[in-house]
DNA sequence: CGTAAGATGAAG
DNA sequence: TTCATCTTACGG
């Protein structure tokens, strides 16, 4: 699959409709947020740390980071290698192996599955195992003529910022398996 | 419905 | 102590 992953703020587009496989779990993108080298907000903004090393990576490197003691979330690395940037996928519209991930996270509502960040990994089962692996290594994104259709951008969740960036998109007919808030 | 707080760990 | 989070408990 190739998209171009240069423009942070256009892969944060382009990844919408696209369709994510892992583990024989599939979903398409709903919902993403880009982070850019620099904004305050992005991991990456203070150079390069053990941490967030894969930001730095090429286009295309999947970077997986722990948070708040209990979640996974994904982002997918944009821009040119040694370039800290990334597009942060926040959610996802399960189409198979929902079974699977209606167990791991313990939910039948096909609505709360993948809804957030740290809930579409623990739905996929992704952890730190995909930090650092590239697009095609174990997860993919497949192109299936998804038509998105409207795109609504906003300002990003979870995020103080006093003039907000609205680097937050979702495709507005699927709001439904978009995180809240 | 709504809001509040707790779980839980890595980094600064 | 903060954090790119989510779930549960409790009040109306």
């Amino acid at each position: 699959m190739k998209i171009d992953l240069h423009d942070t703020k256009k892969a944060a587009k382009l990844l919408l409709g696209k369709e994510i496989e892992f583990n024989n779990c599939k979903g398409i993108i709903v919902e993403t947020e880009a982070y850019l080298y620099n904004d305050p907000s992005c991991h990456a903004y203070k150079g390069k740390t053990p941490r967030n090393a894969p930001m730095f990576e090429k286009a295309g490197t999947v970077y997986v980071y722990f948070t708040y003691g209990m979640y996974f979330c994904m982002n997918i690395v944009t821009n040119s290698e040694g370039v800290g940037e990334a597009v942060l996928i926040r959610g996802i519209k399960p189409t198979g192996g929902i079974e699977e991930m209606a167990e791991r996270r313990k939910q039948t509502k096909i609505t709360n599955l993948c809804s957030g960040p740290g809930k579409l990994c623990q739905a996929f089962g992704i952890d730190k195992n995909c930090n650092n692996t590239f697009l095609g290594e174990k997860i993919k994104i497949n192109d299936i003529g998804y038509k998105v259709g409207k795109i609504v951008s906003c300002h990003r969740i979870g995020i103080h910022e006093e003039k907000p960036k609205n680097l937050r998109f979702y495709i507005e007919k699927e709001k439904n398996f978009v995180s809240k808030t």
